[in-house]
DNA sequence: ATACCTGTTTCCCG
DNA sequence: CCGGGAAACAGGTA
């Protein structure tokens, strides 16, 4: 589910919960998502402490309650967070769920390679503010993106813009949709991408995180008509402009579509 | 049954 | 020491 538009509306979901005081904590017994942090500290910090905003970074998400707490929530490759009424019982890949007056509040993760985190402190948690440029920021330049691809030669194309350091929130779906985009073969090594193609690759992931931002991320919905996202998913599916046959393989470690006839090697 | 999966970390190799 | 790639994590679904 979660790349970085769904991560935002992941989020969001948790929106209804902001100044409200938690009065229940539910913790999964046995959930690796609790692997990096004290479970007990989850349940304490957060038990009567009052939400204070949450905001998301990439595929981050963090958020801030009452007496200087903050949970960090990564959703890995299954992971949800939703809202229910207050009567809500937990179910079977419910890591953790706060409860309010009003409502339950719930990180659901089945395969559970999502991860929790809890500190206390004053300031915002060194792992959220040491965290790379947003994309959606303005200090986002192709500098990063060049320098990215100088550093990392010999690695495919595709393989670096899914390097969270460099492009964070960039996820299998997006790469694809912006390779597609800037007629960019995947498997071209970082050092083949011709000097021109450049500011191209840059804009196109410009407007697929927009893109993404303004349709799953306002409503939790698909990409807009014509994105190759919705030919993506299974084979023998045709390319949206060419209309020719799409080609599926691993790349770069993950299942990669590409349209053999508009993306070219180089 | 078998293969596959919108992610990250760890380990091994050159 | 560095970078790249495979394996591992785990459960649901086709």
């Amino acid at each position: 589910m979660p790349e970085l538009a769904e991560v935002a509306y992941a989020s969001k979901q948790w929106n209804l919960a902001v100044s409200k005081r938690v009065k229940e904590v539910v913790i999964h017994p046995t959930s690796r998502v609790f692997r990096d942090c004290d479970k007990n500290s989850v349940f304490e910090l957060l038990s009567g402490k009052q939400m204070k905003s949450g905001q998301s970074h990439g595929k981050q998400i963090l958020f801030h309650f009452s007496g200087n707490v903050w949970l960090g929530v990564h959703l890995g490759m299954t992971g949800s967070l939703l809202n229910e009424n207050s009567t809500y019982l937990p179910q079977k890949h419910d890591a953790l769920v706060l409860k309010v007056n009003t409502h339950s509040f719930i990180f659901r993760d089945p395969r559970q390679f999502g991860r929790i985190r809890i500190e206390e402190g004053k300031n915002q948690p060194v792992w959220w503010s040491n965290q790379p440029i947003s994309m959606l920021d303005s200090k986002f330049e192709i500098k990063i993106l060049k320098n990215a691809l100088i550093r990392h030669n010999r690695r495919p194309i595709k393989a670096l813009l899914l390097d969270q350091r460099y492009f964070p929130g960039m996820g299998n779906w997006m790469a694809d949709e912006v390779l597609w985009r800037a007629k960019i073969h995947p498997a071209n090594l970082c050092s083949k991408i011709p000097q021109l193609k450049m500011a191209s690759l840059f804009n196109e992931i410009l407007f697929v995180v927009s893109g993404a931002l303004n349709s799953v991320g306002k409503n939790g919905g698909d990409p807009p008509k014509g994105w190759l996202f919705h030919a993506r998913w299974k084979d023998g599916q045709l390319c949206p402009k060419t209309n020719s046959a799409l080609k599926r393989e691993s790349i770069g470690g993950r299942t990669t579509c590409f349209c053999p006839e508009l993306q070219k090697i180089f």
